[in-house]
DNA sequence: TAGATTGTTAATCGATTAACAATC
DNA sequence: TAGATTGTTAATCGATTAACAATC
């Protein structure tokens, strides 16, 4: 666990760095400074260089970073290089909109289960993926040994799916219902809030 | 604007503390110490007060805040006293999931507008809202003077849609396509990376 | 008055940035 | 060698937290 003292906003800046390398690789851009990375993205050159320190040495002095090299060290730190098992719970629109969105699977992130109370969605098709009836969760996580949930679903039941989820085996949980919910500290937790974005805007637009 | 020097992580709160106290007082709580607010919410009692000193005095010592009054006051803060004129771009599923969030409406944030490409969805509803052809976008932000403009729509057109809603008259863009779009610095932008999320969860779990 | 809690100052902690030796 | 750029140390900046006088 190298990244006892790497700070929360390197790690949150790493995925911005990968995005705009992938980039730049289907550009057949072969060589990049920290300068020219940074500007890309908004981001000082010794930032960029700093946040690489935490892990390693990966550029060239007085040459810059080989994007395919720093692509694939950043692959493996973001933990993009194994294969993860995803469920989605809810696959109402929200979870339509998840599983069909084209950010994942850039990063080789899949969508393998996908469960919702409906019986008559059941059998129907999800993109690739066949829905199965949330009675089957602590079945489909622990034969699967599925590794994150995604909580698509009513914020009332999000709670008790979050515990049913980590009470199977699932070792990390974002949740998209607007309900904060509480999980032990082991557990990974992303409460994604979507009103927070719309509050912020309007924050900011009325003091202008 | 009294912000000039508010630290970016305070206005980030200011909407959980909200939140909190809307729930305390559909609970009938009327008054709550800083210790009690933070607890429910996680953060020290020293930040909360802190956090709420930017704008004035709320409290009163010995005592604790009011909730309604405090509740008030954020209100106004926050931007929500007003009414803003939202339109959502792209009737797909996200759009769909996003105008039937429920965090929104309890917020006072409504999605008056909604426009899509595809003709055959112009005139059938999205909740309350009719769905308009996208070739309205500058009538409607013009005739409605709307501020915020929610892109829902493929990546490949996020820049070109946010460069007309700004041209129209839009001052606030909130952009959930995947695709980091530039906009001129008075524009307030949000771009709502959902991959981000689910990456930091893999970086999390890939080193444990 | 005694106990509680605010609002704010000062101390601490953590993250960003500037500067520069190392080296390609 | 001269120019460029890294990796890292030290200085700066900004945010959090501890401490406490003010006051209900």
């Amino acid at each position: 666990m190298k990244d006892a003292m790497t700070p929360a906003t390197t790690i949150e800046r790493l995925p911005i760095y990968y995005r705009c390398l992938q980039k730049l690789d289907r550009m057949d851009v072969d060589v990049i400074s920290s300068k020219d990375l940074g500007e890309r993205i908004g981001i000082p050159s010794t930032q960029v260089r700093k946040d690489l320190s935490y892990y390693g040495e990966f550029g060239r002095r007085g040459v810059g970073y080989e994007v395919p090299v720093l692509l694939k060290h950043l692959r493996k730190i973001l933990g993009l290089a194994q294969e993860w098992e995803i469920v989605l719970v809810g696959a109402g629109d929200l979870g339509h909109a998840l599983s069909k969105y084209g950010g994942f699977k850039k990063l080789g992130l899949n969508i393998n289960h996908v469960l919702d109370v409906d019986s008559d969605k059941v059998g129907s098709k999800l993109g690739d993926v066949e829905i199965q009836h949330i009675d089957e969760l602590v079945d489909v996580v622990k034969e699967n040994n599925v590794d994150i949930g995604i909580i698509a679903a009513p914020g009332d039941y999000a709670q008790e799916i979050a515990d049913e989820l980590v009470g199977a085996g699932v070792k990390a949980i974002w949740n998209f219902a607007p309900a904060r919910i509480k999980l032990p500290p082991e557990i990974e937790l992303r409460n994604e809030d979507l009103s927070i974005g719309l509050i912020s805007l309007a924050y900011h637009l009325s003091r202008k």
